[in-house]
RNA sequence: UGGGGCGUCGCCAAGUGGUAAGGCACCGGACUUUGAAUCCGGCAUUCGUAGGUUCGAAUCCUCCCGCCCCAG
């Protein structure tokens, strides 16, 4: 079922929206037209009696980045004998231009490159199981990419990997898996989820390395979502993980760590903004540039942009002061950049909305939670407070700095995640 | 053109005869599967210019240039 290197190149690089599913459509068993109907078959993503806990093999889609972590997974899950379909999404078309170096070419990334795709193909190889390349183009776009450069214009601070794991990989890539048969959807993720027979939920918790751990990510995840997830590296540290990669001699068992968003791995954000917009022909929503001032709106400088700051942020503003100073917030409707010193972003309180309860809670009770404001912050001990409309408020017992709109809150108690949700926004202590 | 003051890295600023602190900004790196932050490293052979004194000057003297203040 693998195709060859250079039929597989030729049908990446010719791949529109025609040939998406086209490719699946290839795959034994499996009826074009349940493909073609849209991803989909409800009753085929209803949640299974999990056969893994028995022992019996499952037949399990791997998302595979072509890194070391889902690599490992899936020879883990492999060793385990379960019955293995390995996925890659293509989730982005370098040759969009938006992400080129000087000479246009595509820069190296995690997920959308040509050679993390055939390292993942090379891996499913290695092990032994089908491969696939789901062309999710059009979805991370609309999903992952539109929503990304839509914030920072509005002035907020972006965090596409959730909504990546929740609408995509999740979502989209399971629900093609599910249509063709698969039982759970595997991810290299350093989280860890049960089932809790007395209330017959699904609970999600922090990988055992508290270093790695990326249930931040995974917040957003469903209960049917869950259900269906499998995480082998929960348990497992990285030098582990890495172990797991040379045991099985996997080719990327060495490759270095990954970084940066994927879509835009060079890191320049503003940059990808500049592009994507040009790109588009939308020039028009390209931010002017404006005042940089203080919080008694005093003017001290000006900004080229305001998608090239971002709340806590020091670097680049480009203003000498007596003290280092920081983006305290960005005024989007007035087009400025608002700075201060380092306590000035200390904040106490903020809004979050679309919050997710994972560990259901009381509807009127006030909650104390451990709480994270962006990834690899400490978790700090507040109370929240639920609100109509999936809102809720949250206070911590010492502020924290740089709460940004636009990045994701996470609640933990000890190790399991009871929710979460996007802070839309901060409240000045008074 | 009388009087006074000042000119040290992009900005602020130590240093008043012994061979250029520091902060901010900037640049590079590390850390890191988000943005940031943080950490580490780099960043004036030269002190407005030209001479002079001295073993030795950013520091003393002179000229010139520039800026600021006061001239009821």
């Amino acid at each position: 079922m693998l195709l060859e290197p250079l039929e597989y190149r030729s049908w990446l690089i010719s791949s529109g929206e025609e040939h998406r599913l086209h490719e699946l459509g290839a795959v034994p068993g499996t009826e074009d037209s349940a493909l073609s109907t849209g991803f989909w078959n409800s009753a085929l993503y209803e949640t299974r009696n999990s056969k893994l806990e028995t022992g019996n093999p499952v037949k399990i889609a791997v998302a595979m980045s072509g890194g070391v972590d889902s690599s490992a997974a899936a020879a883990i899950l492999k060793e385990q004998g379960h019955d293995l379909v390995g996925f890659t999404m293509q989730l982005w078309n370098q040759r969009r231009g938006i992400s080129v170096d000087e000479n246009g070419e595509p820069l190296p990334s995690r997920c959308c490159s040509l050679d993390d795709v055939y390292d993942a193909r090379r891996v499913a190889e290695e092990l032994g199981f089908p491969f696939y390349v789901l062309n999710l183009e059009r979805e991370f776009e609309r999903d992952v990419v539109q929503p990304f450069v839509a914030s920072y214009l509005n002035g907020e601070t972006p965090i596409p990997c959730v909504s990546c794991n929740s609408r995509l990989k999740f979502a989209s890539l399971d629900r093609l898996a599910a249509s063709l048969g698969c039982e759970k959807v595997a991810t290299g993720h350093y989280a860890r989820v049960e089932h809790d027979e007395a209330s017959g939920r699904y609970r999600l918790f922090r990988g055992r390395n508290a270093q790695k751990d990326q249930s931040y990510f995974l917040w957003e995840l469903t209960q049917e979502q869950l259900a269906r997830s499998l995480f082998p590296l929960g348990e497992m540290s990285k030098p582990e993980v890495r172990d797991v990669a040379r045991e099985h001699q996997l080719a990327i068992a060495e490759k270095a760590e990954s970084q940066e968003i994927c879509f835009v791995p060079d890191g320049d954000y503003s940059g990808f903004i500049d592009r994507y917009l040009q790109a588009e022909n939308e020039q028009e929503r390209q931010p002017p540039a404006g005042e940089i001032v203080d919080a008694s709106g005093k003017v001290m400088g000006q900004h080229t942009g305001i998608h090239r700051y971002t709340i806590g942020q020091r670097r680049g503003i480009g203003i000498s002061n007596e003290t280092a100073l920081y983006v305290l917030s960005i005024d989007a409707p007035g087009n400025r950049v608002v700075v201060g010193t380092q306590e000035e972003l200390l904040t106490s309180e903020f809004t979050a909305a679309g919050v997710n309860w994972i560990l259901p809670v009381n509807e009127s009770e006030e909650i104390r939670a451990e709480v994270r404001i962006r990834y690899r912050h400490t978790e700090a001990p507040a109370t929240i407070i639920r609100l109509p409309n999936a809102r809720a408020r949250i206070v911590f017992d010492e502020p924290q700095r740089a709460i940004a709109p636009g990045q994701a809150t996470v609640f933990y108690r000890g190790d399991e995640v009871v929710g979460g949700g996007w802070i839309v926004k901060s409240v000045k202590p008074t």
